[in-house]
RNA sequence: GGCGGGGUAGCUCAGUCGGUUAGAGCUGCGGAUUCAUAAUCCGUGUGUCGGCGGUUCAAGUCCGCCCCUCGCUACCA
């Protein structure tokens, strides 16, 4: 029996999980309870990343410590991942007793060993907030092309980067004074003493050969030592001998996955040192994304060697999650959270959907809605359930579910279903879901065939052929119940409703070896719905941004130079579409939540105001939108301007009949919007949050249809 | 700007060291069947393998240039 430790990324603690998430919990999910079903020791450890600074923003705008924020993220995070039936075997936090001893613990071994050095390091400092600024939380002119508004480390417009401190008219995102220049000793790690290690590390098989190259290229590149330390205030650990001096997020979050561990050696009452300190004990597997591959297979691996811990036996990198072949992000609609697909959607439809797409390499996984309905239910509901479904009936009728005396002669059928585990249960660890799924479909289109040979509708006509429909329908349903086996790690509420229905006892990759012989069954019910395609609508909906947004981000698209940098929102799906711990460590601006109402937003001088052209409408039409239930499709008369076509999100404040003839005001020069139900030529404006909460601006009267407002 | 990954049938993807008429699943279409959640079974693909040029007896597969796309990178992890 193998004994193995696998841990998935540790999601920070500002922001809710969302699909880009799962693809990595569902990926180790999967494979953990395919270790387990093996029969070998397989643990799986998880926790919330909770320091650093978007953290203590966070925290501080809503008025409440960070560690009252960190708990109720905790929860949340904890109640999204078991609606997946991810099941840890400890989902612990950052903020922990047991992280703070072994965060000071591999910095003072590495300290003893002289893997530390100190120097002083200029940085940008908010005398009001009484902080150092991150890069991400100062703004200014781009000292290279001149645009406005960019933040400390990289240029939107020009893509350049640049340090924080060369910024033209520099000001704080939080509080927009403009920063000091301001010294500060800062502690080092010495990544670079770790090149040769590093190196005779990767080689051992650690990582993926395209992921090594990836390395290869960084070691060519040149490593850098690595800035471990924060000045306060900071929500994280102090450093010990150094007050007001924090450990780095980035430091301790992934001593996180030992502090998982720790806790949960001492809850079992296991012995943590035999896991984490010598490697003779445990395998250890990391899933991450590929977004934070640099933590994971440099400073991770240094620090731990650096501090005479065990190093991973290997890091397994996954790529990121595209939706509908966009990336994920709220202003284009693709950004869907755990929460909001829960709310519609059974999680078994997408642990198979993933599963059926994922592999060993780190290509991005694309979810595909139209796809994604056609293949679960084509698989799931048509292949698989169906074979059960088609052959219960008749066990059940004519049998009193009971099961054939001893298995009969299925011509080898069910040997080559056994014999198929072997391959399957390869492709299962070597992480090639998509091929095991696809073996495991074949299985069930040869039982469907079989079924459809042996004719048991046609048998069940003929009472002298009454032991041969015994025999088919014996056959389906031992080959059904292997394929259950094969699938369990990926679905384990259906292997477990079909375990009910068959009345097994939990399943063992061995117990296929085992035919059903003289075994009664339950009454079958229906196993799995179909995805209801109205559902997949429904959470599309509901995830759509308002019409105004997706006219700003097109906007801001049009405006953005051709590589297209990340805009503020595209950048927090960035950060967020992949992976866990991912960009969210590194202090990014992107989890700071939207300037709240008693601030206004940026400053902009009168020219950039006159570049909006508004004008007086008068709505001529409005009428609903099929398929949309936040839509009006308006025809407004815009007096020299001709009519447009305006699609405006205002159906639950505003009821259609109460529209025509009423003034309004249009933002006339917006870039048309192509959506799904046409083109909207413009925005009215409205106030309020939104929902039934929406007041429609009116002119005063007297105005008149193409009047420009200024 | 530099580096790297992609671009193969409507959709999602395979295509090993270059070699017979480029494949699979799903969808669509035609037929069969009716036990089954309108499920199943049989049949059905004339795709400029992103574009152009080159090497070769032979290229989706190698080389060069270009286009599109995603990502990494410029003391920043």
């Amino acid at each position: 029996m193998r004994r193995i430790l696998v841990t998935s990324a540790l999601p920070y603690a500002n922001g809710q999980i969302h699909l880009g998430h799962l693809v990595e919990t569902i990926q180790t999910d999967i494979w953990v309870r395919f270790q387990k079903l093996q029969g070998h020791e397989c643990r799986y450890f998880c926790a919330d990343d909770t320091h650093g600074t978007p953290v203590m923003i966070r925290a501080r705008q809503e008025g409440i410590t960070p560690e009252a924020l960190v708990e109720r993220i905790h929860a949340e995070h904890l109640s999204d991942f078991d609606g997946f039936h991810i099941e840890f075997d400890n989902y612990y936090t950052t903020n922990s007793q047991e992280n703070r001893l072994l965060s000071e613990e591999v910095y003072l071994n590495n300290r003893q060993a002289g893997n530390i050095r100190v120097s002083q390091v200029r940085q940008a400092y908010c005398e009001r907030d009484g902080m150092f600024l991150p890069d991400r939380f100062i703004r200014g002119r781009c000292p290279a092309c001149g645009a406005e508004d960019q933040y400390g480390d990289a240029c939107e417009v020009c893509s350049g980067s640049h340090a924080p401190l060369d910024l033209k008219e520099p000001r704080c995102a939080l509080c927009g004074d403009a920063p000091v220049e301001r010294e500060s000793e800062h502690f080092f790690f010495r990544l670079t003493a770790f090149e040769p290690f590093l190196k005779s590390w990767i080689r051992s098989g650690a990582l993926q050969p395209e992921m090594a190259n990836k390395l290869d290229e960084w070691f060519e590149a040149g490593l850098q030592d690595w800035d471990i330390s924060r000045d306060g205030p900071y929500f994280g650990f102090e450093i010990p001998d150094a007050p007001g001096k924090y450990f780095y997020v980035w430091l301790d979050a992934p001593i996180g996955y030992m502090a998982s561990t720790w806790a949960w050696c001492k809850r079992e009452g296991r012995d943590f040192d035999a896991i984490w300190r010598r490697d003779d004990q445990m395998e250890v597997y990391h899933f991450i994304g590929k977004d934070i591959l640099y933590f994971h297979t440099l400073f991770w691996p240094a620090t731990l060697h650096g501090a005479g811990f065990r190093v991973p036996n290997a890091v397994y990198v996954h790529g990121f999650l595209t939706v509908n072949g966009q990336k994920m992000s709220k202003s284009r609609g693709t950004f869907i959270t755990a929460r909001q697909y829960l709310e519609v959607l059974d999680p078994e439809y997408l642990r198979y959907y993933y599963a059926a797409k994922l592999t060993a390499r780190v290509d991005d996984l694309d979810l595909n809605l139209d796809d994604f309905i056609l293949r679960v239910n084509s698989d799931l509901v048509g292949k698989v359930v169906n074979i059960a479904s088609r052959s219960a009936g008749f066990i059940q009728k004519r049998f009193e579910g009971l099961l054939c005396e001893r298995y009969p002669d299925d011509g080898g059928l069910r040997d080559r279903f056994v014999a198929a585990g072997d391959e399957i249960a390869t492709l299962y660890a070597g992480r090639e879901y998509a091929k095991a799924m696809r073996a495991i479909m074949q299985l069930a289109d040869e039982a469907n065939r079989y079924v459809e040979a042996r004719a048991p509708w046609t048998l069940a006509k003929d009472p002298d052929q009454s032991d041969a429909l015994h025999a088919t329908c014996t056959v389906a349903l031992e080959l059904f119940r292997i394929l259950m086996i094969y699938l369990q790690p990926v679905l384990p509420k259906l292997a477990e409703r079909c375990r009910d229905f068959l009345r097994l006892p939990p399943f063992t990759w061995e117990a296929r070896l085992h035919p059903l012989q003289a075994h009664r069954i339950g009454a079958f019910s229906h196993l799995m719905e179909r995805v209801d395609p109205k559902k997949v609508e429904q959470l599309i909906q509901s995830v759509a941004p308002p019409v105004e947004s997706i006219a700003q981000a097109n906007a801001k698209t049009a405006t953005k130079a051709k590589k297209a940098p990340p805009c503020a929102v595209d950048t927090e799906s960035k950060a967020t579409a992949s992976a866990p711990a991912a960009s969210a460590p590194n202090p990014a601006p992107t989890h700071v939540p939207a300037p709240s109402p008693a601030v206004t937003a940026e400053t902009i001088d009168i020219e950039t105001f006159g570049k909006i052209d508004l004008r007086v409408a008068r709505i001529l039409t409005a009428s609903l939108v099929e398929g949309a239930d936040k839509l009006l499709c308006l025809t407004l008369d815009v007096g020299e301007l001709g009519e447009k076509t305006v699609f405006a999100g205002i159906r639950q404040a505003c009821p259609p009949d109460t529209l025509p003839g009423r003034l309004t005001v249009l933002v006339a020069n917006l870039q048309p919007r192509k959506m799904r139900f046409g083109t909207s030529e413009g925005m009215v404006l409205a106030a309020g949050p939104g929902g039934k909460e929406l007041y429609l601006l009116s002119p005063d009267s007297g105005a008149t249809p193409g009047m420009r407002i200024r």
